[in-house]
Parts: structure tokens; C-alpha cells; sequence
RNA sequence: GCGCUCUUAGCUCAGCUGGAUAGAGCAUCGGUUUUCUAAACCGAGGGUCGAAGGUUCGAAUCCUUCAGAGCGCGCCA
């Protein structure tokens, strides 16, 4: 129940109802017309700015038309107990206590479809996140990218669409036969006691690359390592996939599960990237040309030379860009376009791309290329997730993979668990970077955000604990006719903002709304839980060792929304602390 | 040089696709525990929303210019 919605479709038909008799002008497009949370500060529960929008249009003065408009509202509502017309014209309207005792009603015997937006256009969706080249395990600086992926599809399938995760394996290129190369290094070193060329910069020096090894060499004593051209093929996959193994665990310990592991190897052998560029120079959108170098000096040694381009900058891209190297094997790009185009052939209403800060200037030609292939503008929304700047001991903390001292997944969750990582990368929008310091992170305090609000599931689950319940049991609640005072209501208005941010998040792609709301609910149900410390009327728990109906209704609204909140997010709700 | 992102309180950030006197947390200062979990709460101080223009009844939010920070700009993926 989304009473913004509610209350947003009633105002417009009443505009349109009074714009049939004449009585008001209206434009071609209500969509300004807004329903939304009114400041604190008045007393009342949801406000609109119809009257400011329509006052134009109506050569009229906002206060006058809200006159008009508040008069109609009040006819035919039952619900309304208060509606006042406050300044530049807004109307604010405040409910008896009798629609929050329905609205209660509503959300408990629904509860599990409370905050689902079932009016929104369902549709299917694929996600690729992490993608992280299957090197080796995953480290920290994956990590964001990953939560979100997996929060954003969350959302998604929670207000019932379809959601895809799919990783893409770029298993197919230099940096995959150096890794190869790596590990033959490491067998050689094992079988052979041949030293590992540590002098080699383009290797891979990783501990974990011998571990690799070691698991290879188990696996296939049968298999004769010694020439590497031979087996180049066999070790590369052997390789790959012990190093996929090492990425899905780190998922896993992360709380993510793809459903697709999409090979770049794969499109790349079923001339899957001939296929869609014969497509796109039938579309004329592939020449052969120069690029111009960009203005830098440590690109001092560019060649120009001639090479086979995509025309990104029909699209707003601000150079073409290059499909084949120099020597004519396809650049990461050209393969990652047969994949949009694979991906494109699966048929999804939309895709969304997660990437990391240092690959947000690929956005605009792999757009470019969706469009030139699907002919459709918007078919592909590209998130970029931020830098996590890591802050241990007080101090930033520079990962560096030539000197080995970087932070894995792996090490994160040890030291500081899924939960609270996963809340708080999650915690801030995607768009800024995040400061993440292991020692606030850790902290089991009110400052940790993750902790703040898990402890108020905590304390609701106490209360039922107290009277021989447990916080999931199902509760006969007879009728809804409860004397609710302001405090409470409160805490009422809070919850039916769920579906609005539900709504946001989902419309804009924003998961941080999640947390943030999470944590303002959980902020006023702790305010609450201390009235009682003065107020005895305000205690769950009645000095006869008793909890009315009316309280039980309250707990189980906010600890539902909190639990599905969590889910969401993809963290626990411990009823104990 | 060009492109993308960011700039809101001492610090870290929210601010709902233009609305009301811009909000939290941390830090600082002061208070709350014989009572349902103090991992909590209450109160106080703290602001030229980077700067300047523009659009608008109305701008932190949209547009332009400028400044600062980060990321990126063919044979890495």
C-alpha cells in the first residue's frame, strides 16, 4: 500500500474531473503534479504542490486554487482529518487515526508484498557486475561494484521484475596468457625447481598463483606441462577456471550468486565478433581510419597508423574508437560489443552495466554500440560505482599489486564480515566516493550504521521474547481500532515511506536510499523505545507483564519493514545481540 | 587538451528526477540506566549548499562559465 501513489492518482483525477466541468484549466502533462513527505515541522502526513503547478496555467494565485482543489479533496474523504493550504501553496494533508489503523491492517495481513510497487511496468532485466578478469581472487577494489550489482537486482526482483546477473569472463586476451604463463612459471617451479622469473614485469607474482599451480598439477598428473605452446590452450582454461573457483567462493562469502558466467573466449570462437561487425559495417558504422592521440606527454611515441574503427561519435562519443589491434586480433572492445550484441539476442527490455570509476569513460562508446546494434537509445544503463578509499589504523591505505600488499576480499570479510561490509559500501551513493575505515567498520557501537539498525530488530524481538513469542510467530490481531498517539504515528508515517523508497530506488537505481531509510526508522523506533523509559504508557511491556494488540501491531510493521529492508541489502537481522 | 564524476556544518555524508525556515552521524559541550537490550536516548552550539551568471512563482537540485579534486583518453581488460 503506497499511500504517495494513493493519494498522487486521487489528486489527478479530481484535476481532471474538475478540469471536464470547466472549473480549472490543466497542461497536456500532470507529471509535476507530485504527492511527498511534508517537512517535519507541520503537522501532517503527506503534502502536494498541485496547486502551484495548475496556478500558471489557471492565471491564478496558488493559495486561491488551493481553495478550490481542498474543497473538492474534503467532499468525498473520509480519511482526511486535517488539510491545510500553507504558504507558496501547498496543501498539506493530515489522517484520522482510523486510516492508519486501516493502513495498518492492510500492511500486516500483506505484509510480505508491503513496498513492492506492483503498479510499475514489470520487465526483464539483465545485470553485469564484478566481471573482474579471472586472474586471481577478488580484492577489495571489486567489492563495491559487486554489492551493488547484487542490491540493485535485489530491488529489482523485489518490485517483481526479472533479473539476469551475469559476470563476464574475460577470459580471452594478453592479460589472461600472462596470468597462463604465471602459472606454467609456478609448475615449472614446483616439478622442475626452476625459479619463478620474478624480473618479469607483465607476470603475475601472486602467492595464490601457486596454489593454482599446485591444484593444477593434482588434477592432472597425467598431463606433460613442459612445452608451453603446446599446451597453452589446456593450461589456459585450467587456469581460468581455478581462478573462477577462487572469485565464486569470494562471491559467495559476499553473499552474491551470479546466474551467468558469460566467456569472452566463447563469443570470440563462434565468430561472434565477425558476426556483429559485418552487422555494423552494413550499418555503415565501422571504417577503416586514423585516431588522433591524445594530448599527453607521455603518449610521445604515438603512432598513427590505420585501423578498423567504430563511429562512437554518431553517438556523442568524442573519438571512434578502435575495434583491432595492429596485429588484427580484436581489442577488448570490438569483443565486448559482440557480447552487448549476444546479450542483445536474449531479448531483455534492459540491461544494466556495473562499472568501476577507472572504466567510466568506456560508457559512451559501449552505449554507442548498443544503440547502432538495437537502434534503441535508452536499451542500456551504464552504473558506475566510485573509488573505496580504505582508511587502516587512521591512515589511507594505497593498495599495490606489485608489492603484493593488497587487501582481498577474502581479508575484508575475516576481518570485518559480509554483514557490515555490505552495509556499509552500500550506505553512500554510488556517485561519491566512500571513505571505508576498517576500525569504524568494526566497530559494534551506534556509529556503525549496520549495528544501529540490526539492534533495533534486536529489541523488538526481545520484547516478543519477553512474553514467550518469537518476532516471526503470526499474531490473531481482532480489530484495528487503536488510540495511536503522535509519537506512534511517527513511527507510522516512516513506514508508509517504504514503497516511495522502494520506488526511487528502484526507478533511479540508487540501493544507498535503502540503508539511509533503514537507518532513519530505526533512529525513530529507538527515540520511541526511550519515551518509555519516562512514560510507562509508552512501554511495550505493561507493568502486568502484558503487550495490547495495539503495540503488537506496531512491532510486527516496523520489524518487518526492517527485515525486508535488510534482505534487501543482503544483510542479517540477528534477534539477539 | 578533451571527456566523465564529484564539491552541502570542523570531519563523513543524506537531501526523494525544481518546492516550505537545507537535514543526519562523528567530533565538542551538557544531561538520561532500581523499569521491555545504554550496541540506546534527550538537549546545545555549528551553514554564503565551491564561485559567478541564467531559467523559474520557487534552485543545493536544471542550463552556462569559472575554480578545485578524482578517474579516463590505440595494441590493458
Amino acid at each position: 500500500m503506497n499511500i504517495f501513489e494513493i493519494y498522487l492518482n486521487k489528486i489527478k483525477e479530481l484535476v481532471l474531473s474538475l478540469n471536464k466541468d470547466n472549473s480549472i484549466q490543466i497542461p497536456s502533462n500532470l507529471s509535476s503534479i507530485n504527492v511527498d513527505v511534508p517537512p517535519e515541522k507541520f503537522d501532517c502526513d503527506i503534502s502536494t504542490n498541485v496547486a502551484m503547478v495548475l496556478a500558471k496555467i489557471n492565471q491564478t494565485n496558488p493559495l486561491e486554487l488551493a481553495k478550490t482543489i481542498v474543497n473538492e479533496l474534503k467532499k468525498n474523504d473520509k480519511n482526511i482529518e486535517k488539510i491545510d493550504i500553507a504558504k507558496p501553496g501547498f496543501i498539506n494533508i493530515k489522517f484520522k487515526l482510523n486510516f492508519w489503523n486501516g493502513f495498518l491492517k492492510d500492511i500486516l495481513s500483506n505484509h510480505k508484498n508491503f513496498g513492492i510497487n506492483k503498479n510499475e511496468d514489470k520487465k526483464k532485466y539483465l545485470v553485469e557486475f564484478v566481471s573482474a578478469n579471472p586472474t586471481g581472487p577478488l580484492h577489495v577494489g571489486h567489492c563495491r561494484g559487486a554489492i551493488l550489482g547484487d542490491v540493485i537486482s535485489n530491488i529489482l526482483k523485489f518490485n517483481e521484475h526479472k533479473v539476469t546477473k551475469e559476470y563476464y569472463v574475460n577470459d580471452h586476451g594478453n592479460q589472461i596468457l600472462n596470468f597462463t604463463k604465471s602459472v606454467y612459471y609456478r609448475i615449472l617451479e614446483i616439478t622442475k625447481n626452476k625459479k619463478f622469473p620474478k624480473e618479469d614485469k607483465d607476470l603475475y607474482p601472486g602467492e595464490y598463483i601457486i596454489e593454482i599451480a599446485k591444484n593444477i598439477i593434482n588434477d592432472n598428473k597425467n598431463v606433460d606441462f613442459n612445452n608451453f605452446d603446446k599446451i597453452t590452450k589446456k593450461l589456459t582454461s585450467l587456469a581460468v577456471s581455478e581462478s573462477l573457483k577462487l572469485i565464486k567462493t569470494n562471491l559467495k562469502n559476499l553473499g552474491i550468486t551470479h546466474d551467468n558466467f558469460q566467456s569472452e573466449t566463447e563469443i570470440v570462437k563462434n565468430k561472434e565478433v565477425e558476426t556483429v561487425i559485418d552487422i555494423l559495417k552494413k550499418k555503415n558504422f565501422v571504417y577503416l581510419g586514423k585516431i588522433k592521440a591524445p594530448i599527453d606527454e607521455s603518449k610521445s611515441n604515438w603512432v598513427e597508423r590505420e585501423q578498423l574503427l567504430f563511429r562512437s561519435t554518431d553517438f556523442g562519443d568524442d573519438k571512434d574508437r578502435p575495434l583491432q589491434k595492429s596485429d588484427k586480433s580484436w581489442t577488448y572492445f570490438a569483443s565486448d560489443v559482440a557480447y552487448h550484441y549476444n546479450k542483445l539476442n536474449r531479448n531483455f527490455d534492459l540491461m544494466i552495466n556495473i562499472l568501476g570509476a577507472d572504466h567510466a569513460g568506456y560508457i559512451k562508446r559501449i552505449s554507442a554500440s548498443v544503440e547502432a546494434m538495437s537502434g534503441e537509445k535508452n536499451k542500456l544503463n551504464c552504473k558506475v560505482s566510485q573509488l573505496v578509499k580504505l582508511i587502516k589504523d587512521g591512515k589511507p591505505f594505497k593498495m599495490s599489486k606489485r608489492k603484493g600488499d593488497y587487501i582481498t576480499v577474502e581479508d575484508l570479510i575475516s576481518e570485518v564480515g559480509k554483514d557490515a561490509t555490505r552495509f556499509i559500501m552500500l550506505s553512500r551513493s554510488s556517485d561519491v566516493e566512500l571513505d571505508f575505515d576498517f576500525a569504524k567498520v568494526k566497530e559494534k557501537s551506534k556509529d556503525n550504521p549496520l549495528y544501529y539498525v540490526q539492534y533495533c530488530y534486536a529489541r523488538i524481538s526481545s520484547v516478543f521474547r519477553h512474553i514467550g513469542k518469537n518476532v516471526n510467530d503470526k499474531f490473531d490481531i481482532k480489530s484495528y481500532d487503536f488510540n495511536y498517539s503522535s509519537d506512534e504515528i511517527k513511527i507510522l508515517q516512516k513506514i508508509s515511506q517504504w514503497p516511495k523508497c522502494i520506488e526511487i530506488s528502484s526507478k533511479k537505481l540508487e540501493p544507498h536510499r535503502v540503508p539511509v531509510y533503514l537507518y532513519e526508522l530505526a533512529s525513530q523506533f529507538h527515540s520511541y523505545w526511550n519515551l518509555g523509559k519516562d512514560d510507562e504508557s509508552k512501554r511495550f511491556i505493561n507493568e502486568k507483564k502484558n503487550i495490547s494488540d495495539e503495540k503488537i501491531a506496531l512491532l510486527k510493521a516496523v520489524s518487518n519493514v526492517i527485515k525486508q529492508g535488510m534482505s534487501i541489502v543482503g544483510v542479517g537481522t540477528p534477534e539477539k545481540m
